[in-house]
DNA sequence: AGTATATATTTGTATATGCAATATTATGGC
DNA sequence: GCCATAATATTGCATATACAAATATATACT
């Protein structure tokens, strides 16, 4: 093709700038959600195969620690933390009081809903799992990277 | 506390060994899942709360995308590419389907199900959720930073 | 052509997630 | 003590997600 001393505007620009990449293209390139939506599913069936036998989904881990380690903890709090909303708090944790994992702790404080304790059988559960939460773990790890680890770990007060 | 030349194994050893780390500490303090899936809640938030006046929900977005820029594509691909099971995409198609973002291509090549493309109503919808799809990536970046982002943007073969 | 195997999709079932609205209890001002 | 407001939890509704099993079609082998 000759040049005649014009250049279509979307050609003449650099990508970094990239005004005229259509929103498809932009958002199928650059998403950052549906990178994280994706990395979320890769890493999810990874610890999920491990859990498996145990018949704890990777998702309740994360809650069933919180709870263990900084129970008693209200629903409000755990989802602060775990930036959860309480309304998926209360259907989650239904679960897992169905399954005695966790216990509502009487305390005569705030009577608008119980604090929630891990129960013997929960803390035996977490202490089953080691070497498989050890081994997602580590697959994740060769998954993402150093970077990744470091990055994912870093992000805690936000 | 006196010292009498004894030192508890799990005191001597520096925190990058961790043999004696509870499970509890361990994936309270370094589950890259539990990150990844907080993560996932903060930046869906992020991107759900500008593409709401559209009626389209951030999940959606990236699966409209990827119909739209290489579509007509099977349900098998495009699980392939996003890492989602196929009985998730026969549900999630099926909204939009409804919604006449996306159309079925009779071709005829294979009786097991038709390959998708996108409708002029939804290229229309993507058009339009340009400037806040964009405000949501913005908010997202600051909110993980270059390295962040980097990262989640360099994941794309795995 | 006919059968066995492989591939693509759907259905049943269960969990995860969030918004809006509701219910319930706490708290502060009077 | 009573009422308005705030905080916590739950319920109704919708979507997201995956595993296992069932279904339907395609392909390969004989």
């Amino acid at each position: 093709m000759q040049y005649y001393g014009y250049v279509p505007r979307k050609y003449a620009l650099t990508n970094f700038m990239q005004q005229d990449k259509s929103i498809i293209d932009q958002v199928a390139g650059e998403c950052l959600l549906g990178r994280a939506r994706k990395l979320n599913r890769m890493l999810t069936r990874i610890y999920d195969d491990q859990l498996r036998p145990f018949g704890l989904k990777a998702s309740q881990l994360n809650l069933l620690v919180v709870v263990a380690k900084i129970g008693p903890i209200r629903r409000i709090d755990i989802g602060k933390r775990l930036h959860l909303d309480p309304s998926t708090l209360t259907r989650n944790l239904k679960i897992m009081l169905t399954n005695g994992w966790v216990e509502e702790i009487v305390s005569g404080e705030d009577g608008r809903g119980l604090p929630l304790s891990v129960t013997a059988k929960g803390r035996d559960l977490l202490n089953q799992i080691g070497p498989s939460w050890r081994k997602a773990q580590h697959r994740a790890q060769q998954l993402i990277g150093d970077e990744g680890a470091a990055f994912l770990l870093g992000l805690d007060g936000k």
